[in-house]
DNA sequence: AGTTTTACATCACCTGCTTATAGAAGTGTC
DNA sequence: GACACTTCTATAAGCAGGTGATGTAAAACT
């Protein structure tokens, strides 16, 4: 651990990339430490999350956002559905749509989820030094720009309208292509 | 999104916690991203990483480092035997104990794993500056660190030999406490 | 109108965890 | 040195959350 500054050598950055990559593939065992007792797995709240943040979507949509199966989605809305904290939607427009948007219950859930977190995390991170913590409120950004790029390019609604974005119910969750 | 220097206000911090708490929540959807085609699962790959760097575990502190209960982790040693990537051996000082090691076949499938996420990985960073990258790079190491200090201290072999670490097969697996 | 495509749901199945419990081996007590 | 107690792993039963294959209805093409 050579405090190497990010500009070295090419077969550096090589070396370095191995680390990184070890270090990822350890990041669910660290997730599962930060665990909340409010029965939501961790695509079901991302998924609420996006659902909040960005208004309706339709389950295809969602399904390529979250990085499952069109069927994997349709059971985790029916879940949510089941519990309150989604509806599904038809849309006029095209009745084989079906757009799913956050109920009142589910943006409850959410803060409260949000909340807890954050309290863990900042427990976590209390030997961490400021310079660390930015880097890492930096990167899971970064991170999280990335996954919502890559491979298919998962673009959530447009938001169209200038209404708080997921307040509106009739929210057009026209395809993100 | 402004850019923020670390020593901003403190109910800024608050802000962004809450922010990074969301980012959090959102790695699963990446990680499943990144997935090669090995069929290894998360905490398999994370298991062996361990096995290979530290040499061998047993089977109770190997759970505590991943985060799961000891018959989950008694499963998961019983997939990872039955494929041939890693091994049980009896402890002669203990025989309750059961050290597990990693196998040759499970040292090739981590170089391969690691080799083909690094270049997945890559890809993904494509367009990531380098400051971002670097952030990335420290961040996960920074959490890494955090996940084996967190609770109840998952602390490998102390490997007390000079030997090059898991490599050698009478590796002793004693408690981490 | 007939074909093809798109969007969602359903089905059968599997993996990877969980809790509860059992069993075997070490440890302390008297 | 027999007893209770603790520690370590394994087993059993069950559930959540995925997958792939397929069904069904609506839209879009020609």
């Amino acid at each position: 651990m050579t405090t190497r500054p990010p500009e070295a050598g090419p077969e550096a950055g090589e070396a370095a990339l191995l680390r990184t990559v070890t270090s990822f593939d350890r990041l669910l065992g660290l997730l599962r430490r930060l665990s909340t007792p409010d029965g939501l797995s961790l695509t079901a709240a991302s998924t609420l999350y996006r659902l909040e943040e960005f208004g309706a979507h339709r389950v295809s949509d969602l399904a390529v956002a979250e990085g499952v199966t069109q069927p994997g989605m349709t059971q985790l809305v029916s879940r949510l559905e089941r519990d309150g904290l989604a509806e599904r939607r038809s849309d006029p427009a095209d009745r084989r749509v079906v757009a799913v948007a956050i109920t009142p219950a589910g943006r409850e859930l959410v803060r409260h989820r949000r909340r807890a977190r954050a309290a863990k995390l900042s427990e976590l991170l209390g030997d961490v030094s400021a310079e660390e913590r930015a880097a890492i409120e930096l990167s899971l950004r970064v991170l999280e720009r990335l996954a919502a790029a890559s491979p298919p390019a998962a673009v959530p609604v447009p938001t169209p309208t200038t209404t708080e974005p997921g307040t509106d119910p009739a929210a057009d969750p026209g395809r993100g292509t």
